[in-house]
DNA sequence: GAGCACTGC
């Protein structure tokens, strides 16, 4: 079944712009010669290790329904295959399009601009990307890139993704949470698509009158009103209107037949042709440098000590020339450790020794900061990248030839029974490998292992993908509102729990968004729609009613980034008194809204922001959410101008309605205990409420790590909670008055 | 007394 590619071909490429039909905004002159730039590019497109295996790669996706293909890095799969099939023809002259999709936005978007550069075309003509917040592609667009986000919320509005003849998964042995969604609903669309594509076929020859097509099984659009949801309840939906083909599908003339390409950079192909009726699988072969490996001879005790040592001896063995070192460790505390370690042993090293500079970079770390490790090191000194898994699939830093594996990484994790946790753990050997691939990206390189070779075989083959191991609420809702009936038979590649369902299931089941049958209600439908755990699509509806639509945007785009502030080891006070400009007695919902506040009025200012330990970046991604769901809002009927003023009481309150799961009471020897599950909890030390005595308390999530902690959390009465789950807390009495 | 990495019409 499974075959290797290394077949010659002598084919030459075609002319870029004979094929297809043509760009649309042509002529005028002071256009860039895209035609001569592509024309430029041709030899490095020829000499790439795919190229060779180009005609058995587009007659292999074009017969089959399904091909898995594995690619090395540098094989060139990501950039070429692509063009392939858009120099194929599989196209139809331009009347479909093929989608390809990354997990991570600046993939999307780079790899777009390099193959438009290719191909010959304008960005967002016969090329382009679409991902959240920008979409630069047109009609004309043949060849998309997205991430796989963007995908999963266009079958939202076109189930049968009709607009596309091949999509194409890149990255897909990553297993992402979006990559398996998308794997199990296109194995779904395939099916449904060649049905359709048979009896089209079978329609023309007969030239029947009437086609009928099987019952369908996608829900259609409901509406949702605003104003008295106390009242509309039970009355609302027209769930039972009988179902018109159209609305569901589409035009389904002339629908074609779905091509799946799964591309992965690892060996685990055979699952995924499996997944696909054994889809042929196909190899190519990669362009790598040969990378050293070395094991320690004993296990290491503290391997951040172990890091520190590698590192100085790496730079004491070996010429300062011979590249950069990149440090993989867990975590921002395990990374400032390390530059501490470093920081001390530089300033003490030898005459003639070369200079040592430590530069972290890790998710939290302001841009400003992150670009350091980008900039070339200074005359006669070596730079030590100290990094988590950013470095590891994220971002790649140039003249990296020394690589220290820490062998450990955090990793979220979720069980119904205990709730989130975010652990370090050992990781797996493909991840092992990923990172040793980093130090031969330029040349010949050397790996590092902090652990024995003995160790090393003990750990697992791959990581568990992320949808074993997350909260699938808002997974099982996007399938519900894909038209899944039973998300317990959905065919998961790798299924999650059943526990992990039903407590899925159950928190829709509370949210109201699922009803008794467990069919989607139309709030479930309308919550849907929103790029946003149901938890906060919950807030935003129930905020109508509370008259503060405003606030609950605004607060809901602020929880969308997991750090507004940024804190150094070494400023933790400086920070902690720049903060108390914002500072909310209520707690950190509140706090968060006045930091947006702040930062508008200084129109979002860089000094500012430095001065008070604001990372920019990320409130301006909230603005973007912001907007977004601004956009949304209005276009779903609802005042998103609607304001409560000074009443901000009133907001907490609504966030009630999606958080009433997530309340802890105060007990009388000062801690804390959840109210549904009687744990203890811990407010984290970065919350405006930690050390104070609040009588009741919401948070936005539980995470555990060395302890349970509660993050982001607000003040609340107690009768709050009571009127927003009557049936689980009723009994609760008010802590406000006296 | 302390936060891996991503993503979303």
């Amino acid at each position: 079944m499974a075959k290797t590619v290394v077949f010659p071909d002598s084919e030459p490429l075609k002319d870029p712009l004979s094929v297809g039909s043509r760009d649309k905004k042509q002529g005028g002159g002071k256009r860039p010669d895209y035609r001569a730039q592509a024309l430029r590019l041709r030899p490095q497109r020829q000499a790439l290790p795919i190229y060779s295996a180009r005609s058995a790669i587009i007659k292999s996706i074009t017969e089959n329904a399904t091909v898995v293909i594995v690619g090395e890095t540098g094989s060139g799969k990501t950039t070429q295959i692509p063009q392939y099939l858009l120099e194929s023809g599989i196209t139809a002259g331009g009347k479909t399009a093929i989608a390809v999709t990354q997990p991570r936005r600046v993939a999307a978007t780079s790899i777009a601009k390099r193959v438009a550069e290719e191909v010959g075309t304008p960005l967002g003509g016969r090329v382009g990307y679409t991902i959240r917040f920008e979409d630069c592609s047109s009609d004309a667009t043949q060849l998309r890139f997205c991430t796989d986000g963007l995908l999963l919320r266009e079958i939202l509005a076109d189930p049968l993704l009709r607009r596309y003849s091949v999509v194409v998964l890149d990255e897909a042995h990553e297993r992402t949470l979006r990559t398996d969604i998308l794997l199990g609903m296109l194995k779904d669309i395939q099916r449904e698509r060649t049905r359709v594509a048979q009896l089209n076929r079978d329609a023309e020859q007969t030239s029947a009158e009437s086609m009928e097509y099987a019952p369908d099984h996608r829900s259609r659009g409901t509406h949702v009103k605003f104003g008295e949801p106390e009242e509309d309840e039970k009355n609302e939906g027209d769930g039972t209107a009988a179902p018109v083909m159209d609305e569901v599908h589409g035009d389904v003339s002339g629908l074609d037949d779905l091509h799946i390409v799964v591309m992965s950079a690892t060996l685990d192909a055979e699952r995924f042709s499996e997944y696909f009726d054994k889809a042929p699988i196909l190899y190519v072969a990669g362009r790598q440098f040969p990378v050293t490996t070395y094991y320690t001879s004993d296990p290491q005790s503290d391997y951040l000590d172990a890091a520190h040592l590698a590192t100085l001896q790496i730079h004491t063995d070996t010429p300062s020339d011979s590249g950069d070192i990149l440090v993989f460790l867990s975590g921002q505390e395990d990374i400032e450790n390390v530059e501490r370690l470093l920081l001390d042993s530089a300033a003490n090293l030898p005459k003639g020794v070369p200079s040592l500079l430590p530069c972290p970079i890790f998710a939290a770390l302001p841009q400003a900061q992150q670009s350091r490790v980008f900039d070339p090191a200074p005359e006669f000194t070596r730079k030590v990248i100290l990094a988590t898994n950013i470095a590891e699939t994220s971002l790649t830093i140039p003249g990296i030839r020394h690589v220290i594996d820490s062998g450990v990484h955090k990793v979220r994790g979720f069980d119904p029974r205990v709730g989130e946790s975010l652990l370090v753990e050992p990781i797996s050997k493909s991840s092992a490998r990923q990172r040793t691939g980093r130090a031969g990206r330029e040349a010949a390189g050397f790996c590092y292992r902090l652990y024995t070779e003995a160790d090393y075989a003990q750990l697992p083959e791959d990581s568990i993908p992320e949808i074993k191991r997350c909260q699938l609420s808002m997974v099982v809702l996007q399938l519900k509102a894909s038209g899944v009936k039973d998300v317990m038979k959905f065919d998961f590649m790798d299924r999650p729990s059943r526990k992990a369902l039903k407590h899925a299931l159950l928190e829709l089941y509370a949210l109201d968004a699922l009803d008794d049958a467990g069919e989607l209600t139309p709030l479930g439908k309308w919550m849907s729609e929103f790029p946003l755990e149901p938890t906060y699509a919950k807030v935003i509806y129930a905020s109508a009613a509370a008259g503060c639509t405003r606030e609950a945007i605004d607060i809901v785009s602020l929880l969308s980034v997991d750090s507004l502030f940024y804190v150094p080891a070494d400023k933790r006070e400086e920070s902690n008194a720049a903060q108390m400009a914002f500072r909310s007695a209520d707690g950190d919902h509140l706090t968060y809204l006045n930091l947006l506040r702040a930062f508008n009025k200084v129109n979002g200012d860089s000094v500012w922001c430095q001065e008070h330990f604001v990372n920019r970046r990320n409130v301006r991604h909230v603005l973007d959410v912001r907007q977004q769901l601004n956009r949304l809002c209005a276009r779903l009927g609802m005042d998103i101008e609607r304001s409560c003023g000074t009443d901000l009481a009133s907001v907490l309150r609504c966030f009630l309605a999606g958080f009433f799961h997530n309340c802890a009471m105060l007990q009388p020897d000062g801690t804390y205990r959840s109210l549904n599950g009687s744990q203890a909890v811990n407010i984290h030390p970065a919350s405006s409420l930690f050390g104070k005595k609040t009588p009741a308390i919401f948070y936005d999530q539980l995470v555990f790590t060395n302890k349970l902690h509660a993050r982001a959390v607000s003040a609340v009465d107690s009768a709050w909670i009571a009127q927003a789950a009557p049936k689980l807390y009723g009994r609760l009495q008010s802590n406000s008055s006296t």
